[in-house]
RNA sequence: GGCGACGUGGCCGAGUGGCUAGGCAGAGGCCUGCAAAGCCUCGUACAGCGGUUCGAGUCCGCUCGUCGCCUCCA
């Protein structure tokens, strides 16, 4: 199994035979109903744990859930908290109507400020950091290898709005003072106040995966500067922070990213109400994890169909795979999680009636097949009379007969020995 | 200005130098009491221009275009 990598910008295996791998997959800021582009970190990494679980691996993820911020206090002035409570329950039930569970950590910021401000604090103590009024700043003129991750150079990022706090334009907030409209706050050694972004996942996650873990994921927009500066607070305690890097490519939704600020936002509540969570699934699928996806009614519908046409496996006469048949899908997946390519050989399956494979493949990605309801010995004795009623050529009987059948919820198939009941 | 991603047939989308990707939509045909499924055939794709090579969608260079990041955007 190997992965795209950004920070070694090839592919990376991983280990074999295996063994434990950490994941942490950067989550959301919760001041809104995520829309569906929030959604694909969310996908690939519930994707990405099944998968590798199946291959063997002892997988933990986790996925936080940034609930202070600016954009929050923004959003909600005098009544941040309240929101943001109310935001990770919406992101709960929204990524949950997915039915791929839950990742096995959700860590808020909020409930994991001690572990933060002693992240800080020895930064200070290392002279990476420095306190100014209630603020702390990372010191980025200390880290020679700051802009590895994103291929940024320090000396040629744009200037940004001068902060005369700031030694130097590029350091970045580690801890900010708290501000008379800022109605959530904490004590910290330098004063009162809360965590700057990007403290956090370094924070949480070398709490709870400890340092230098596996797979570290994020949308494509989060290179830089959020895991840059991720990157660069771990190794300033002398380690490395995430072996693997992936990165997401963008939802673009009327030419351009789906982002709350643009505007064109379908909200995941939305697409799931109006498409329905297999055909969302599926249209992850069909794009490569690392590559911008276009989101339309011309696309979804596209992703639906072909969620309608596996739902028909059944009707396909079933036969027996060689034995080696789910090497395919296997290999499509470990080269790079290819979704796309896996989908092919499923599409493969489903034609030749390989009905257990499909089933796997399919379930691995939280999609089932209609289960087989209603199979009672009545509807199987409805059948035998419809098969009697056709070698009669009794044809009104035997469509009557099919109508009883419907009704329980079940369809029948003819074949040439006979026939053959089915989900409808 | 810097960094990065991407440009494949009507649409979506794989492809990491040579062998049919696949799906969706469309046309014709076979099969069929009906229905469903299936099968066959068709439309001769790789942004452009050079180069490397026996051979390039795939490597190199240039050009054009789209998008993203450098603002606490997944």
């Amino acid at each position: 199994m190997r992965l795209s990598s950004t920070l070694q910008r090839t592919k990376v295996e991983l280990p074999d035979p295996p063994g434990p791998i950490r994941m942490y997959f950067c989550g959301p800021t919760v001041y809104a109903r995520a829309h569906i582009g929030n959604a694909r970190p969310f996908i690939l990494g519930m994707w990405l744990r099944s998968w590798l679980r199946e291959r063997g691996y002892d997988v933990t993820l986790v996925h936080n859930i940034t609930d202070v911020n600016d954009k929050i206090y923004e959003a909600a002035p005098g009544a941040s908290a309240e929101l943001a409570e109310r935001a990770t329950r919406w992101y709960l039930e929204d990524t949950g109507d997915l039915g791929l569970g839950q990742p096995d950590e959700l860590p808020k910021a909020t409930e994991h400020i001690p572990g933060i401000v002693r992240f800080i604090q020895e930064l200070i103590d290392r002279d990476f950091a420095y306190a100014v009024d209630g603020d702390v700043y990372f010191r980025v003129a200390r880290d020679p290898e700051y802009g590895r991750l994103s291929g940024q150079r320090p000396d040629q990022v744009e200037d940004q709005e001068p902060n005369p706090r700031k030694e130097d334009p590029r350091d970045f907030a580690l801890w900010k003072a708290n501000k008379p409209d800022e109605d959530t706050a904490w004590d910290a050694p330098w004063g009162r106040g809360r965590p700057g972004w990007h403290i956090e996942c370094s924070a949480m996650a070398e709490e709870l995966l400890g340092p230098c873990f596996e797979i570290h994921g994020g949308g494509l927009d989060l290179v830089f500067p959020h895991h840059e500066n991720e990157l660069a607070q771990s190794r300033a305690l002398g380690h490395e922070f995430a072996q693997i890097w992936t990165h997401n490519g963008m939802l673009r939704f009327t030419g351009e990213k789906m982002a709350k600020s643009a505007g064109n936002i379908v909200s995941l509540r939305d697409a799931i109400d109006r498409w329905g969570r297999e055909t969302v699934l599926l249209f992850f699928m069909t794009a490569h994890w690392s590559k911008p996806v276009d989101f339309s009614d011309e696309t979804m519908a596209q992703a639906q169909a072909q969620w309608v046409s596996f739902q028909g496996a059944f009707r396909v006469s079933r036969s027996e795979p060689p034995s080696d048949e789910w090497k395919r899908f296997v290999d499509a997946l470990d080269d790079d999680f290819n979704t796309p390519n896996a989908l092919a050989v499923l599409h493969d399956w489903r034609s030749r009636g390989y009905w257990y494979l499909l089933d796997q493949g399919l379930e691995l990605f939280g999609l089932s097949l209609p289960p087989m309801a209603g199979t009672g010995l009545d509807v199987e004795r409805i059948r035998r009379e419809r098969d009697e009623a056709r070698k009669r050529r009794d044809w009104a009987r035997a469509d009557e007969l099919r109508e009883v059948i419907r009704r329980h919820g079940l369809d029948v198939v003819d074949e040439s020995d006979g026939s053959r009941l089915v989900p409808l």
